[in-house]
DNA sequence: CTGTTAGCGCGTTCAG
DNA sequence: CTGAACGCGCTAACAG
């Protein structure tokens, strides 16, 4: 593969005039500019990014670690990362952990190697290590979606308490009392505060405590099939559940219908997160919806402001309102 | 961040002997080796891959191309790729194009530029150019899914033409006779080799060449529910629809819906690749099945084999079978 | 407007 | 077992 020096003989200048030509910086006549875009074009030259980024110290690279690929709120975002960051002339490298926190030491360890600009990151568990590590290599880094104890850190996240304290209580004034909460991880900041904001409206709404049925699982399809199941054998059984995730939701969905119990005449359901659009041929289920997108582009403006080095004051928090989008699957009338 | 040279000074001793100590290569006494990590633990010292690359003329970057992230079917071969390649020791950028050739070529120049050590590659056309571009710099490339006219080239692919042909002759068997085709772009081979398998089905079976009712759209959900529009309005009505990918099959789900016709009692509905797993909560589609997972491994053990300059010899097409998985969506009996 | 010098961080080559 | 010198391909800094 020709060097840029290939090409600066080819054309019969210095290799700088060539860099020049390239990177459009300095002034170069239009004659010698054409003699050496002629040298490119006929060796074929394609630049080194490695070496230029070794020189330059930029990679141009971003980092976008999530937890789960196939989930679409996390996809989506991803779109939102990509579209900022294109239009800033950065690359993003999308990495998937599967919530595995060895995976993930073992991305983080892989792309500091690879000086990524820096990183947008879904951590696996609330707990500062994983972030720690990044900060300090000084490389710049925006938490995204869950929150981390501990740690001086930018985070872009929804309102997770509020959003579930909302979607509880549009359950509480369709007449239902006894509503089963299918949560995630106990070790991830959204799974507890959706906790906080399901027992909040309970409490408001002078449920006996007691009544609060909470069962922990993945943030997967898996984990919704089987604490779904637990809840179900409950006695008196739910009358409504709150899925912590639209995955948990889709378990939730398949339990259901397994344990021959349809939604929403048996059972309402409503949960956090649009579902796949996939996963419906209408829109069916009634949902606390994040602004995905917007986070992701959110973020990433953070991100980059963070790279510019301008407003290099104290780290931010910005949090998202959720919108609930009611559907058939809460049902409408008492149970 | 510190350098090779840092960890050197603290540890009292030249660069190469770090160097022998990261990479574990040479002679090294026991004693010098453990002043060397401690340094190296003290000063966080990460090794910058950019230089190792610069030097070694080797990134341990694989670059997978697709033409659509979001579905399964290259998600699945996603994840073959990944397994083979993280086994071996190299990561995977994975990119994009949303069949879109201008996306397609600004990828290509950047991952080229970024010297990835090869590609694997789901063209968006079956054109030779893309390809032409990665060869010409002496890059080793695996087109996956998808034939290339033109071009001396590594090809993994399924058997599209076999595939459609045993789908259209199961429906044919159950007494089917006017059957429309949802095709897909006809500049993509596996859109053209799908209805050449079921113009030879109706053929064999003597069906008038004239019932030959093909429509050709996106490989999407909505060209899918749009070619089933066109269809539907042909008369007679078909009493069954093959879509030529997972997507269509989506969409033509949707407008049999919408035109008030259910699936399999009006019409019946088969179609190439498995559907999405949140698509249904209970497997519904008739499919003929690729093997995506096993293709993406082989595609990417033929592309390290290329790569360690072993097997020289000729260029490979693999194709795999697939597998007719008979569900309910085509119905058992007589329309 | 163009060129020279030097060095980014690392690993190969060859000496000790 | 350890080290010095050099260069991978490119560009910042400084001439001219």
């Amino acid at each position: 593969m020709p060097t840029i020096r290939n090409v600066a003989e080819r054309a019969g200048v210095a290799p700088i005039t060539v860099s020049r030509v390239i990177n459009d910086s300095g002034y170069v006549s239009e004659e010698t500019r054409a003699r050496v875009e002629a040298a490119i074009a006929e060796l074929r030259y394609v630049p080194n990014t490695l070496a230029r980024s070794l020189r330059s110290r930029k990679t141009g690279l971003l980092a976008l670690i999530v937890t789960d690929i196939t989930n679409p709120f996390f996809t989506t975002i991803a779109r939102g990362v990509e579209d900022v960051a294109n239009e800033h002339g950065f690359s993003v490298i999308l990495c998937n952990t599967d919530e595995n926190e060895d995976k993930q030491i073992d991305y983080l360890t892989v792309l500091l190697q690879k000086r990524v600009d820096g990183f947008l990151f879904v951590p696996a568990r609330s707990t500062p290590e994983s972030v720690q590590l990044i900060q300090r290599q000084n490389v710049p880094v925006v938490v995204i979606d869950r929150q981390i104890s501990g740690v001086e850190v930018d985070v872009v996240r929804g309102d997770s308490e509020q959003g579930a304290y909302e979607l509880v209580n549009l359950l509480l004034s369709l007449g239902h009392r006894r509503i089963g909460m299918l949560s995630g991880p106990e070790t991830i900041s959204t799974a507890a505060q959706r906790v906080a904001g399901y027992r909040r409206a309970l409490a408001e709404a002078g449920v006996d405590r007691d009544a609060a049925l909470v069962y922990c699982g993945a943030y997967t399809q898996e984990g919704g099939y089987q604490t779904t199941q637990q809840a179900l054998s409950a006695t008196p059984r739910p009358s409504a559940l709150f899925a912590a995730n639209n995955f948990i939701a889709m378990g939730a969905f398949r339990a259901l219908r397994e344990a021959g119990l349809s939604v929403p005449e048996d059972v309402a359901l409503v949960c956090f997160d649009e579902a796949p659009q996939s996963a419906m041929i209408e829109p069916f289920l009634t949902v606390a919806a994040q602004p995905a997108y917007e986070m992701g582009r959110q973020a990433t403006d953070l991100l980059l402001a963070r790279l510019s080095g301008e407003a290099l004051q104290a780290c931010q928090e910005i949090v998202f309102p959720v919108e609930i989008i009611a559907r058939k699957s809460c049902g409408s009338v008492q149970p």
